[in-house]
DNA sequence: TAAATCAACTATAACGTTGTAGCTACATAA
DNA sequence: TTATGTAGCTACAACGTTATAGTTGATTTA
């Protein structure tokens, strides 16, 4: 095992003080030629490398920023973290991680943890349960402390940060209105409780394009998926939940939040022998996997999380680097996209 | 804007000394019940938090675990990170993400900044093109610093450290006798080029199934996918091989290295009217959402992430914490295990 | 020839901690 | 009375770095 070498040691091989190997090292014209030469090659030959605590201490810099989001294991926050990784490297910053898991107990630890330590700023995603108690303590002491935060997807109002968002309601609209313009107007919504935000602004777009074609909504045609820690019971809710309506009512087309939704819809419909699209179109959010790989392949609205976490990463690091002023608030908007593949 | 209160900052309003406040902030004997009362209520009044920075300088110890993986928009990995998050966060550590993209150089680099950096030890997954290159220096040269280092799934035996391992070669062999024992004989393999360690491990598996059942393998029914960065071509490559293979050849079974190339396989199946599992049944590596949610949904060998995960991280906590010897090194195996689906 | 200039370096403080050693005033023991 | 002990504090060094302010000794200038 070889320890790095430090400054002090190579001030003691080669007989100088500290300051002069510093300064040759940055090749600091108060050093002469000769010796910053001297001190150059040693310090390679020893594979001299600067110690980022150190540094970090003195710069109060840390050239980290933490990531904190509800799920690691799930599509559209992995893209996230995936290009807000990449931005960052390439900007010299690294990337802390921190999970919530929807909780928020988890997400203020993390915050702390975060806050305390390694990082220069932080990008988020809030918790669902943070949305439900809407407490937000946690975030405003870290932004009063001089952290700069970065929201994004799921993020609240009465908070001074940049944010980063999709145009949830829009593109809701739009979906409902496609299904509409392919002459079905028994679309059915399934959404999550009303305290997640997105799901909510979904829902309102789902509503407004209805009102848009004078379709009276039924309130049995929406479905609150209640969440339940541990996905198996959520699913099966839904899926029980479906099968009743389907049983009830006419259902021609059916507009998912996430696209877990929609696949779990999918297999309800496969169960029962429902044709798809043909008998039931469906449309999803999220742009993943699931949607690629279903068969039918399913629409779906891509939020563009390569976009989002190049944005948040973007807006993070012009903080830190002071490139724009710390008091002033951007939120960016990002348009989704309707992607047509089989399911409508 | 409140700045973090620090030690000489609390020492100066109360007239004291530095050392009076650190050692009556952790309770010290040396100082007086009083001030030490008062210096506590003082600091937690101010919300006093020591300097992690500072003290990681001070300790050389960062409390931070350095993570290199292949990709993060992956299932098995993000399910793995999860997990090594869970288990580092519970004992104190934080997580550093490095995402090498299957890049050697990317790799590299991550390592050469992670191991200058913040982080006490690393657990990494190699990249693809490091196995091709066979090129493991930055490894080695990070552990020959003291940096505890863990390799898992993608491992290499040239390299003195933990490792936490999956059976791949009995799991695609298990695989392969179920196939066998369902009167398949005809069974086409979708694996990785040859470098891959695991994608080689299981191919072996395969072969090894074959051998025992007195079957003759055929070199037409292995494909060997190649590697494309943008994993639109790869896939077409692909569609196009198995098509050919399905005029030319037999199959009523296909083994898949990983999900993706057993979703992919399935469209084509689907596409041509094939039935599944009746006419060709499907298994694959990867339990991922894929699998749950194509339909028929497939059947696939759990590799476990989670469990690797935790032992990966349990195994780099140990070696910091001085728990276990830093030159013994373990390799820990975790069984795969088979969920039957719907494929076959 | 004394003062000014300059090149080439060094010393010091600081970033925020902590552990060790040292100091002071008072109480107790011999 | 003098030594010893001790409670309660402070000083200092160190972790590795850098920026600022010195310190030399030699050379130039008036």
């Amino acid at each position: 095992m070889i320890r790095r070498i430090t400054l002090k040691e190579i001030a003691n091989e080669l007989n100088v003080s500290i300051s002069t190997v510093s300064k040759s090292l940055k090749d600091s014209h108060e050093i002469g030629i000769e010796t910053r030469q001297k001190i150059k090659a040693f310090a390679k030959a020893h594979n001299y490398r600067p110690n980022n605590i150190a540094l970090s201490l003195k710069n109060r810099k840390t050239k980290t920023i933490g990531v904190i989001i509800p799920e690691i294991v799930h599509h559209f926050f992995s893209i996230v973290i995936n290009s807000i990784e990449k931005f960052s490297t390439e900007n010299g910053y690294n990337v802390i991680i921190a999970v919530s898991n929807e909780s928020f107990e988890k997400e203020v630890l993390n915050m702390e943890t975060l806050a305390n330590g390694h990082i220069d700023g932080i990008i988020m995603s809030i918790a669902k349960e943070t949305l439900k108690k809407q407490d937000f303590h946690h975030i405003k002491e870290t932004i009063d402390l001089g952290i700069p935060v970065v929201l994004f997807d799921r993020v609240i109002n009465d908070v001074k940060c940049d944010k980063v968002i999709v145009n949830d309601k829009q593109a809701a609209k739009e979906a409902t209105q496609a299904l509409i313009d392919d002459k079905r107007n028994n679309i059915l919504l399934i959404t999550s409780e009303d305290y997640v935000s997105v799901g909510n602004l979904r829902t309102e777009g789902y509503l407004e394009a209805l009102k848009d074609n004078d379709i009276t909504p039924d309130s049995d045609l929406i479905i609150k998926v209640k969440d339940k820690k541990g996905s198996q019971l959520e699913m099966s809710f839904l899926e029980n939940e479906l099968e009743k309506v389907l049983k009830l009512k006419k259902v021609d087309a059916i507009l998912g939040v996430n696209e877990i939704y929609a696949g779990s819809a999918l297999k309800v419909l496969k169960k029962n022998k429902i044709k798809v699209p043909d008998q039931i179109a469906i449309i999803s959010f999220t742009d993943g996997v699931i949607s690629r790989y279903s068969s039918p392949s399913l629409s779906t609205i891509s939020q563009h999380g390569e976009i989002m976490g190049e944005r948040a990463a973007k807006l993070l690091i012009n903080k830190l680097t002071g490139k724009t002023n710390s008091n002033e608030h951007k939120t960016e908007i990002i348009n989704c996209s309707l992607i047509k593949r089989e399911s409508s």
